[in-house]
DNA sequence: CGAACAGTTGAGACATGTCAATTAAAGTGG
DNA sequence: CCACTTTAATTGACATGTCTCAACTGTTCG
């Protein structure tokens, strides 16, 4: 019931495929996101002209472990986390892999694939996810049912962008310890931010991939935690998290 | 003679100024740049429709030591480097400032602007600098004379984030010899980019501003330099460096 | 000319990387 | 369902690369 309105809606969108083949398997694996949707998920508080926009985006799913985006492949598109953890990752000149981000709900996958009209970076599921796609075709098209999309775009893109920044300057940060304390309060705002409990989550990704991200090794990192829990900042129970004073782990330096 | 041409062009386009204030003025300082020379400056090679278009694109020049983009200055629009080196950096928690990038010729500054509507990062000037400005009114115009600006936009938009992923991964390569090898090999590609020599070339930057780019202290840096040096591989003279083998230096490890 | 800055080099301290052992958890296959 | 294997994580001992502090030089700038 659901396929049906959503079926019919997505028909005013110039760049929505036809149903002509497998309509079966797309009724049952794929569902569809409205534009009002993907700005709240996005959390795009900017102004928009026509929220009655028909525009459908389709969602896909993916399983734990599975590539969202690989490295190399075409770019068709942006995409937007619905539901689930993610990890972008490069591969430097050595072969060695390099985490770039964690996206979670909200985050945008896939700016970098415009320069080149190929993805630049490695997207791998941490959990099962949802993301919602935004054809290229939808952010290129000539004459555009609603610039809005496109306004939200750039905004999204630079976001991503002002994200990446702030990763790679954390990085400076001189002591393993301060870089593992910020990483969490970046954790704690971002499930804020979701809506879920800042003091208390669980990491989806290893001590490995948070080495990656901080540029030290996974035993530095594990010290890190063991350090931060024994000055009573923190708990630790393997990827399970709880932050006991967040003042403390914000101001930690040392 | 030129002003004439470009004043009069300039009137096709919806958001430029008028020359009622200040005309002696603006005759002296400013100059104009037009839309396919703002392609070519970015080394834009994708399609393009609409190669005639009147869009004229102001400059803005900057003495070395200058800010181009403060950190929490309103967005008014993107800029491209035409002439000059720069140097991009944020301010982290506490208080010390991380680099970024080096923008050069060809370079996007003030993506990080869009979001907040305000940029998110410091620019200064290196050396005397020549910028092009793609106001925000040409970016989010409603009913857009091109929108072929706005596919460039995105592009090199996504370049910017490319590149910056760039510079993160290198990072996590252990060494600081390897890194400082490393960002030589970038440079000596980005001179060759602009059409300069790519095995002999001045450095606009200081070891302290390399050092935080690499995140290693700018000590570090400089025994970098002279251990590469003593190895037969560069030359290094202050800020002048000559390549003497890039294939050594590209596959320079430990 | 003096002051401030950029760069080089050295010596010592120390944080982090490296290697290794151990435990727990999760996935695999009979 | 239980061995079996694999992976994640913790912790220790040791080596070492980098930071810190310092002295010294050359350059630039007022």
């Amino acid at each position: 019931m659901m396929n049906v309105q959503v079926e019919s809606s997505s028909m005013h969108a110039r760049w929505q495929p036809s149903f002509s083949q497998g309509a079966l398997k797309l009724e049952r694996d794929e569902r569809w996101t409205d534009f009002s949707e993907l700005l709240s998920l996005l959390r795009f508080d900017g102004p928009v002209r026509h929220l009655e926009d028909a525009s459908m985006f389709r969602r896909r799913r993916l399983k734990a472990g599975q590539s969202a985006l690989g490295m190399g492949r075409p770019f068709d598109g942006l995409y937007v986390v619905r539901l689930g953890a993610l990890k972008t990752s490069m591969t430097d000149v050595d072969g060695g892999e390099h985490v770039i981000a964690f996206p979670m709900k909200g985050d945008l996958l896939g700016s970098d694939g415009i320069w080149h009209g190929k993805y630049m970076s490695e997207v791998v599921a941490l959990t099962d996810c949802d993301l919602v796609r935004i054809p290229d075709e939808a952010l290129f098209a000539q004459q555009r049912s609603c610039n809005d999309l496109e306004r939200v775009a750039y905004w999204a893109i630079s976001r991503e962008m002002v994200q990446e920044q702030s990763a790679y300057a954390m990085t400076n940060l001189p002591k393993t310890e301060v870089r593992v304390a910020h990483f969490l309060c970046i954790q704690a705002q971002r499930f804020a931010a979701m809506g879920y409990s800042p003091n208390q989550f669980i990491l989806p990704m290893t001590r490995r991939d948070i080495g990656s991200y901080l540029n030290v090794t996974l035993e530095s990192v594990s010290r890190a935690f063991s350090a931060l829990r024994r000055e009573g900042i923190i708990e630790v129970e393997r990827r399970e998290i709880r932050i006991l004073s967040y003042e403390a782990l914000r101001n930690f330096r040392l």
